[in-house]
DNA sequence: TTGTAGGCGTTATCAA
DNA sequence: TTGATAACGCCTACAA
C-alpha cells in the first residue's frame, strides 16, 4: 500500500535515481537492459510516478481549466465531455470551475488556476463581466481562450459562433415564409452574444422589409422571458412565428404554446439556436440552426493547445460557421 | 509579471522565509506587527501562493475528482453543478474525468487520480463495470465514494437512490390507475441501477396482480429501446401506460406517441423517473419520480469529505427517498 | 551509459 | 516570537 519512489527503485536495483528517472521517461542515454529492468520492477510494485512532485519541479500541472459562467443542462454538457476528451489525449486532466455568473467568483476561480499553475484557461464569461481588466494579467502569463460567451478584443484569443450570422439565418428562414410578426426571446441583455444575436434577428427582418416590434424582443432570464411572453398572450398580442436564441428558451415556449393550444407551425413557426437536442424532443420536430458545443470545444481544444505549446494561432479570433437544420416546426 | 515567493518576500522584509509562512497562514506564533507587514507585502506584490509546491509539501492536492462513466445532458450536469459547489466551499476544486462507460478508461482515470494524489474520489461506474476489484486497492489509500450507479459492496461506501423503490412507486401510480399492460424501458442490461429498476417495477406489479409481460420489458442504450418500442406498435402492441426509467428515455418516447398520434395521457399514461427538467417540457407535463442530481450531490459531497477528514459516516450506504411529483401525464 | 548534486517553493522540526 | 535547516519526489546539468 506503501507509494514507491524513484528512489525506492533505486536503491532496490542498485542504481542511482536519476537513472530510473530516465529510464521510465525512456531516455536515448540510458541502455536496454536497464530500461526493462527497470520498468519491469516499477510494474512488480506498482510504481506511480508522483504528478504533484513532477509537476512542481518542472512548472506545469498538466491542468486545464474550464471555467463556465453557469451548467445548463444544453450547451455546456457536451462542451465539457468534448473538450475533456480532446485535452485528455493530449495528456492533460481537466479541472471545471463555475462562476455562477458572478464576476466575483470568475475572478477566484482565475486566482485559482494561478495557484494551481494550470497550463491553459478556457473561460466563458459571467453575465456580470463586462471588460477584461481582470484577464489582461492572467493572460500574460498563462495562455487563455475564452469561447462562447466572448468580450471581443484583439488581445485574448477566442472562438465562437458567429453570433449575428446565426440568428440573421434563422430570422431569414422566418422572412422567406413571409412572416411579418416575428418575436425574439434572447438571454442577459447585457451578454454580448445576446445583444449580437438580436442584432442579427433585426438586421434580417429590415433586409426583407419588415420592421421589428420592440415588445417583440425580449430580453433576460428564462423565467422573465416567459412572463413578458404570457404578458403579450394575455392581451391577445400574437406573434406568427417566434425566434429562440437558446435551447433554454426553447423549451419554455414549446409548453407554453401547448397550454395555448397554439400549434406548430400553423398557428405560429418556431425556430432557434440550439446544441441539437432538445429540437428532436418535439413534434413536430423543431427546425434550428445547429450551434455544436462538440465543435465549439473540439475547436477550442485545438486552439488552446497550440497556444500551450506556443505555437502561433493563424486566426486569434475564429468564429464557427452555423448550419442550418430544417425540420418541421416553420 | 514575475511571480514572488515566500523567499523574495522574506528578503525583501529581512525576515526568514518560515517567518512569512507562518504569517501568511495566520499562525498563532507570529506577532501582530510582523503579519500586517508581511500581508501588506504580499498584497502590494499581488504574491500568490504555489500550490504545486505547497501540496507536493503536504501530500494532498486540494483536488477532488469526479469520474462520471458518460455526460447526459439531464442528470450529471446538475451533479457537476452541485458537486462543484459543495466542495469549493470546503476549498477544494474539482477534477472531472470521463471514462466514456470503458473499464479501461475508468481504470486510467483512477491512475491518474493516483498521480494527482488526489483527496478524494466520487465516482459513477461505467456500464462495463461489473465487479470492485479494480478499485479496492485505491480505496485503501483515497477516500473513495460511489454514486448513482453504484456495485453494492460492503468495503467503498455508496449514496444512491433506492432503485427498486423508486421504480415499485412509479409504477404503484399506474397500478392504482387500472392500468394492465404497462411498458417499462430501462437502460443497459447489466447495469445495477436497470436491474433493480426493473425488478421495482416487476415487485409493483405482482403486488397488484398484474402479471409483467416480458416483451414489455425492454433493455438497452436508448436507440435500441425505440426501435424495440417501435417494434411492437408496429404490431399493433400497444401498452396503456409507459414507465421510463430516465430522462433521456422520457424524451425518446414522447416523440414517438406524438408520431403515432397517440395522446398522453388518454392513449398512454406516462411516467419517468427524472432529475426534474424535462417532465416540464412537455404537454401535458409528465408525472414523475424525482431523483435529484443536486441532492445526490450534495449528500455526496459532505460524505466524501467526512471521508477526507477521517470523520466516520454514520452509514456507509445511503440511500436517497424519492419523491413523487405529480401532474398530468397518467 | 550512468552517477552526483542541486534545486524547484513550501512547510515542519528544532533550536535560539 | 523568530530563524536555520532539512525534507517532500523529481528532474537535469554536469561530471565521470
Amino acid at each position: 500500500m506503501k507509494r514507491y519512489t524513484i528512489k525506492d527503485l533505486a536503491r532496490l536495483l542498485q542504481v542511482s535515481p536519476s537513472t530510473i528517472s530516465r529510464a521510465l521517461s525512456d531516455h536515448p542515454d540510458i541502455g536496454d537492459k536497464t530500461k526493462k529492468r527497470v520498468r519491469q520492477l516499477a510494474d512488480e510494485l506498482g510504481y506511480k510516478p508522483n504528478y504533484l512532485a513532477a509537476n512542481f519541479r518542472k512548472k506545469n500541472s498538466k491542468l486545464i481549466a474550464l471555467i463556465l459562467p453557469e451548467i445548463n443542462m444544453f450547451f455546456f454538457p457536451s462542451v465539457i465531455k468534448a473538450f475533456e476528451e480532446k485535452i485528455h489525449q493530449a495528456g492533460f486532466s481537466l479541472i471545471v470551475f463555475h462562476s455562477n455568473n458572478s464576476l466575483e467568483r470568475e475572478m477566484e476561480n482565475l486566482e485559482l488556476c494561478v495557484q494551481f499553475s494550470v497550463d491553459g484557461i478556457l473561460l466563458s464569461v459571467s453575465s456580470q463581466t463586462s471588460n477584461l481588466e481582470h484577464l489582461s494579467e492572467i493572460a500574460g502569463s498563462i495562455p487563455l481562450l475564452l469561447f462562447d460567451r466572448v468580450i471581443p478584443n484583439d488581445a485574448i484569443a477566442t472562438i465562437t459562433i458567429d453570433d449575428r450570422k446565426v440568428a440573421y439565418q434563422a430570422v431569414e428562414v422566418l422572412m422567406k415564409k413571409g412572416h411579418k410578426k416575428v418575436c425574439g426571446l434572447f438571454g442577459a441583455p447585457n451578454l454580448h452574444i445576446s445583444k449580437e444575436r438580436a442584432k442579427g434577428m433585426q438586421e434580417a427582418m429590415i433586409d426583407y422589409g419588415v420592421t421589428p416590434e420592440s415588445d417583440f424582443i425580449i430580453y433576460g432570464t428564462k423565467k422573465e422571458v416567459m412572463t413578458q411572453l404570457i404578458n403579450l398572450f394575455d392581451v391577445s398580442r400574437y406573434p406568427t412565428a417566434i425566434f429562440a436564441m437558446s435551447d433554454d428558451l426553447l423549451v419554455g415556449i414549446y409548453q407554453l404554446l401547448a397550454q395555448h393550444q397554439l400549434s406548430i407551425p400553423d398557428d405560429v413557426a418556431v425556430i432557434c439556436i440550439s446544441e441539437g437536442d432538445s429540437p428532436d424532443f418535439f413534434f413536430p420536430k423543431v427546425t434550428y440552426i445547429k450551434h455544436s458545443g462538440e465543435e465549439v470545444a473540439e475547436r477550442a481544444a485545438q486552439m488552446l493547445l497550440q497556444l500551450i505549446e506556443k505555437k502561433p494561432l493563424l486566426n486569434k479570433n475564429q468564429l464557427i460557421e452555423p448550419q442550418l437544420v430544417m425540420q418541421d416546426s416553420v
